[in-house]
Parts: C-alpha cells; sequence; structure tokens
DNA sequence: GTTATTTTGAATCATGTAGTTCAAAAATCA
DNA sequence: TGATTTTTGAACTACATGATTCAAAATAAC
C-alpha cells in the first residue's frame, strides 16, 4: 500500500474526496449530465464552490472522474457475479440479476449511470470510454462463455462472441426498463428468462411444421 | 380526407408545421432535451421565436408533440416490419433490423428519440407516455408470437409473452450500441442472430455434460 | 504564541438563456 | 387602393448559471 501519511500543512478539508466524488456520481445519475447545474453538485457533493473548482476541476472533469470510478466498482462487481456461481447458467443469471440489483437500488436513482446516463453526453473522451467499457464487459462475458465450454457445459462451437453480446444488450434492455420504472420483482424474474434463453444450444428444433 | 381550404386571412408562414416538428425532433435528438436550448430549436426549426412559442409552445410542449408523432410513425413502421413477413423467424429479424436501420440512419443522430433521449426527461407525462409505448410494442411482439403458434411455427406452449419482452430489450440493446457507434453492418449481422435465439424453444438440451 | 499554508464561505462578474414586446412585413378582403 | 389580420425579426427584460476573487478560518510547523 501506498500511503501518505505526511500530514497536510494547511487547513484540513470538510470533505472526503471519494465519498464527495460517490454524492456527485449521484447527482449526475438522477438528473443528466445537462441537467446537473455547479449548484446541484455543491449541494449534492457537500463541497464548497471554490473547493469543488480546486480539487475536482469543472463540471466536465468532475463527470469523467465520477464516471471512472463507477466503471471500475460496477466492473468488479460485475466480474464478481460472473465468476463467481459454478455453473454457467447460474453466472448468467447472477449477472443479469446484479444488473438489476444495481438499477433498482433504493436511495440511488433508477437504471444506471454508464447505461442511461453516459450515452448521451457529447464528449469525445466519454465516448470513447463507453466503448471501452463495453468492449470490456463483454469481452468478461465471452470469458465466462469460455469457461462453460471448457466445463463441458455447452458444446465446443457455441457461439460465444454472440451470446457474449446478447447478454449485455439483455442486460442494458433489463436496466433501461428499471430507468423507466420497472419492478425489481418483475426484471429478476427476466433476469433468470434471459439466463435460460441464453445458454439454448443453435439449432434446437424450433419448428414444428410449415 | 378532412382538408382546410379556407386560405387564412394573414400573412403566410414560412415554415411548414409538420416539417418544423420533425426538425424539432431532430434536434432533441442529437442535443438530449435538456441539452437543447431555444435558439438551437430557433435555428433548427427554421422558426421564429415569437412564432414557435405561438405555434408550439415552450421547449417542454415542443418536446411532447415531437415526441408523440415520432412514437406513432416509429410504431406504424415497426409494426409493418413485424407483419409482412411470413415466417415468425423473419419477422423478428425484420423488426430488429428496422431497429438497427433507424438507428444508424445517415442524416439522423444515431440511436432512437424514444430509447436514448425520452427516457431521461425528468417529466412525469413523457415517463408515462414511454411506458404506454413500451407496452404497446411489447404486445406488438406478442401478437405476432401468438400468430406463429397459429400457424404451428412455435409449440403452442412457447413463452410468448418472455421473449416478446426480450425482444424489445434485445432491440434496445441494438440501438444503444448504435448510438455508441457500432457499424450498421455488425448490428445487422446481431439483429440476424437475435432473431434465431428468439424463436428457440425452451430446454433445448444444453448441457452435454457435468 | 507566532508564522506559514491550505481550505472555506460569501460576494462578485460575465455570460447564456427563457420568454416577451412591438413595430414592420405580407398576405386577404372589400 | 386601403383596411384587416396574421406572421415575423429584432430588441429587450429578468433570471440562472459558470467561474473567479478575497478575506477569514483552521491547522501544522517553528
Amino acid at each position: 500500500m501506498i500511503q501518505n501519511n505526511a500530514k497536510p500543512r494547511g487547513r484540513p478539508r470538510s470533505f472526503d474526496e471519494k465519498g464527495a466524488l460517490e454524492k456527485a456520481t449521484q447527482v449526475f445519475w438522477s438528473k443528466g449530465y445537462d441537467g446537473v447545474t455547479i449548484d446541484d453538485l455543491v449541494a449534492g457533493m457537500g463541497v464548497g464552490r471554490p473547493s469543488l473548482y480546486a480539487v475536482f476541476g469543472d463540471k466536465r472533469t468532475i463527470f469523467l472522474r465520477a464516471l471512472r470510478a463507477y466503471a471500475e466498482a460496477k466492473g468488479a462487481r460485475a466480474a464478481k457475479a460472473l465468476f463467481s456461481p459454478r455453473t454457467l447458467r447460474d453466472s448468467l443469471a447472477s449477472f443479469l440479476r446484479h444488473a438489476v440489483e444495481a438499477a433498482t437500488e433504493e436511495g440511488s436513482a433508477p437504471g444506471c449511470l454508464l447505461v442511461c446516463v453516459a450515452p448521451l453526453v457529447d464528449d469525445a473522451e466519454v465516448r470513447q470510454f463507453l466503448r471501452d467499457a463495453a468492449s470490456a464487459g463483454v469481452a468478461l462475458v465471452e470469458r465466462r462463455f469460455c469457461d462453460g465450454i471448457s466445463a463441458g457445459e455447452i458444446p465446443s462451437d457455441f457461439p460465444v462472441a454472440v451470446r457474449a453480446s446478447q447478454t449485455v444488450d439483455l442486460a442494458r434492455g433489463l436496466t433501461m426498463r428499471a430507468q423507466m420504472g420497472a419492478l425489481r420483482k418483475t426484471l429478476m424474474n427476466d433476469a433468470e428468462e434471459a439466463a435460460d434463453l441464453l445458454v439454448l444450444p443453435r439449432r434446437g428444433n424450433a419448428t414444428l411444421g410449415g
């Protein structure tokens, strides 16, 4: 652990930097990037205006920092949900349930900063970050599918890349429905159904006739 | 056709009301609700400020009108895509391809007003409209699945409601990826894959062992 | 205690934005 | 042509917002 034990010389800060950033995340999450004013951040973060600019920078910089911290934390939780269960099907269910939980958390705004808010920030750096984060997410799920092949749960010609992408698409769908006010109970059910769907092998005899 | 042939008495308008509303749709679509200023609308719609207020009302009213017109048009196109093809699988593919086409149209912003912009407008009426529109969309797809049962394409115990909801979730996922800059070619491919997935019957022998 | 250093709150400034007003312009009707 | 009606462009007002400044406050080092 790198730790700075040297106490700073001047007046100590009245706020916790990490905590303030999490509060900023909530502010952006509930109001959207363009809907947030500096006054909103000052009120929500509990940091005075001059300190806010000195420590965190302007609105755009604060958003980028909050976004990065949020994505890192969420990515870690998603990976845990994905790689803890034993079977592939349960891993997918756990992954999707986690998405639903995060999107329907009491005390937070519904939805997800990465899915519902960040995509419509008109900023090249944000867009690039989202693309990278999405790629990383799909890659993570794909790896879990590959583990499923190794474990003999799905055939070796299982379309892992396609299904990984579909998994993330369905997670996004659940998240967006959460934002629109769908009930957690409903979404949890749908997460289970989605997990069942995603492990189905190709060419299951779909047609009965015609 | 109801038509008002009585020429109005005063100076004729320099703009087309319907066309101006479509232009407003584009403005909101590309900048997001909170990101749009009245000046943006004045510039984008080609309507002077006083005429804009007199004819269309304030920003919120303009958005609601644009949203309703957009949803109606999009719903009609979606229904056509869904009920024109012969087979269920092709109907789903057509529905999803339509979503991709609309979300990657040249000359429009990527994504979709209903999926990417409207959900984070902090307004009760907008939220209710979106919920209703989403329900109507799912109901439409579900009806197509039921037609598939009637036609003998899928078993009578096929989980039509679940799959309809999953179809819409996947369409939303494709739309969101379009907004994030995914290529139309990729998304079209994924639309086909999604259609294949959605018609798979339950309990296809997924497990080979363990 | 005194000094040096940093944070903080309040006040301030410049800019952007929503919404209105009003006279000029453009059309119809007599 | 002239009266009437409606639209339009430009200017204007009031307010919100982003960002900065500065002296007072709070703490460590001396």
